[in-house]
DNA sequence: TGCGATTTGTCCGTATGTATT
DNA sequence: TAATACATACGGACAAATCGC
C-alpha cells in the first residue's frame, strides 16, 4: 500500500464519476455562463462520451443544485438568487458552528499545524495570483478542515454539498466584479480563536465572519 | 387552470422520477432488506424498466444516502450503524431548531391550526392502528410543519433529505421489536411549547425531545 | 389553431472492464 | 489461471413532449 494514496481522492474509474468533477468544475468556474441552456447531445459530444453516463452525472449535479433540470424542457445552469445566497449563508453558518461544537475537543498540535498550513496556503495562493480560482478553493479548503476534524461524516457530506455552491457564486461574483477574491489578513482572527480556549468566542465569530462574507458579496444580484 | 393542481404534488411524467418513488418507498419500508444486495438487470426486470431511467433512479438513491453503490462490485440496501443514527440525530436537531428560530415569527393562527390538525393526524394514525408505517410518516409530517413554514427552501431541502434515513431506520426498528411506534401524545408538549410564545424553552424541548428520541430507538443496532 | 423541428426520455443490443469463483 | 457474473459504457433507434412558425 503506497503512503501517497491516501493523499490523492483515488482518480475516479468510471467515466460517470470523472463527468461530474469535470461537469462541476465547469460550473464552478464559470465557464458554462448562469442560466445557460445544455443539450445532452451537444455535452456528450463535446465530452466525449455516450449519454448514458452523461445523464447519470446530471443527476448527480441537479442534486447538488448546480444545474437544475426540467423534464422534457432542458437542462441549464443554475442561476442564484439575492435568498438563495442568503439562505446559503445561514444554513452554512449553522453547519460550520455544529462542526465546531462536534470538533473542539478533538483539536490536536498537528490538527492545528493542519489549520494554520491551510491559512498559509490561502496567503499564499492570494499573493501568488496566478489562478484568480485559486484564492477561492484555498478558503474553502481552509473552511473544511472543521467539518473534517468533527469526525461526523453527515456533517461533512452537507458542507461537501454546499460548497460546490459557495464556489459557483464566489467565481461568478469575482467575474462580475474583476476583484480579488478574499483578502490576505481576512482569516487572521478565525485561526487564532480556533487554536484558542474559548469556544463561545470562536461562534460568536463564526456569526460575524459569515454575516461579513455575505454582506461584502451580496452586491450586484437582482432581487427576487 | 384547476386551483386543485397545487394540492396533489403533481404525479410524476418521468419513469424516472416514479422509480425513485417507488425505490425509497420499498427501501424505508423495509420490503428491500438492509444491507441487501440489488442487481440492475432483476431491479429493472422487477419494475418493468430498462436500465437507462434505472441507473439514473439509482443514483439519486445513493446522494440521499438510501443505496449505497461501489463501482463495479454492486449496489446494496444502506446499513445504519449506531454511529449513523447518532449523526442523523444530532444533525437533525440542528436543523430544526434553526427551522423554528427562522420560523417562529411567522407562526399564524391558520398555521398553528395546521400543526395541531397533524398532530391530530398522528393520533389518529396511531389508534387506528392499521398501517404501522403510517405513524411514522404521519409523525415525521408533522415535523416538517417547522420546515415548511420557515419558508427556508434550502432547509427544507436538507430535511428532505434527512428524512428518509429516519424513516428507514424507524421501519427497520419497528420490524425488529414487532412494537408500535410513537406513542399517542409524545408531541403534546412539543405541540404546547411551539404553539407558546418562548422559543428558548422550545429550543431546549428539542434538545430533550430528539435524545429521548434516539435513547428510545437506538437499542439494537451493532456497535460500529 | 395546427404542423414540423428540436430535444428529452426511453429502450434495446452489444461490447468492455472489473471482481469473484 | 480460466471462467463466470455483473457493472459499466456505447450507439442506434423510437416515442413523447415542448416550442416556434
Amino acid at each position: 500500500m503506497n503512503h501517497l494514496a491516501a493523499l490523492k481522492p483515488l482518480e475516479d474509474t468510471t467515466i460517470r464519476g470523472r463527468t461530474v468533477e469535470q461537469l462541476r468544475r465547469l460550473v464552478v468556474t464559470g465557464e458554462l455562463a448562469a442560466g445557460m441552456r445544455l443539450t445532452e447531445t451537444e455535452l456528450a459530444d463535446a465530452l466525449g462520451i455516450s449519454r448514458g453516463p452523461l445523464r447519470e452525472a446530471i443527476r448527480e449535479l441537479v442534486d447538488i443544485g448546480l444545474l437544475v433540470s426540467k423534464p422534457y424542457k432542458g437542462l441549464f445552469v443554475r442561476e442564484i438568487t439575492r435568498k438563495d445566497l442568503e439562505e446559503i449563508y445561514s444554513l452554512r453558518t449553522m453547519l460550520e458552528r455544529f462542526a465546531f461544537q462536534e470538533a473542539w475537543e478533538k483539536r490536536t498540535p498537528e490538527a492545528l499545524e493542519d489549520l494554520k498550513a491551510r491559512n498559509k496556503k490561502l496567503i499564499g495562493s492570494i499573493e501568488a495570483a496566478t489562478d484568480p480560482l485559486g484564492p477561492i478553493e484555498a478558503e474553502l479548503h481552509l473552511h473544511s478542515w472543521c467539518y473534517e476534524l468533527s469526525g461526523h461524516r453527515l456533517l461533512l457530506q452537507s458542507w461537501n454539498r454546499l460548497k460546490p455552491n459557495l464556489q459557483f457564486y464566489f467565481a461568478m461574483h469575482q467575474q462580475a466584479h474583476e476583484r480579488k477574491g478574499p483578502k490576505r489578513r481576512s482569516h487572521d482572527l478565525y485561526i487564532r480563536l480556533a487554536s484558542g480556549n474559548d469556544l463561545g468566542a470562536m461562534l460568536d465569530h463564526l456569526n460575524d465572519h459569515m454575516r461579513q462574507g455575505l454582506e461584502t458579496t451580496i452586491g450586484f444580484i437582482d432581487c427576487a
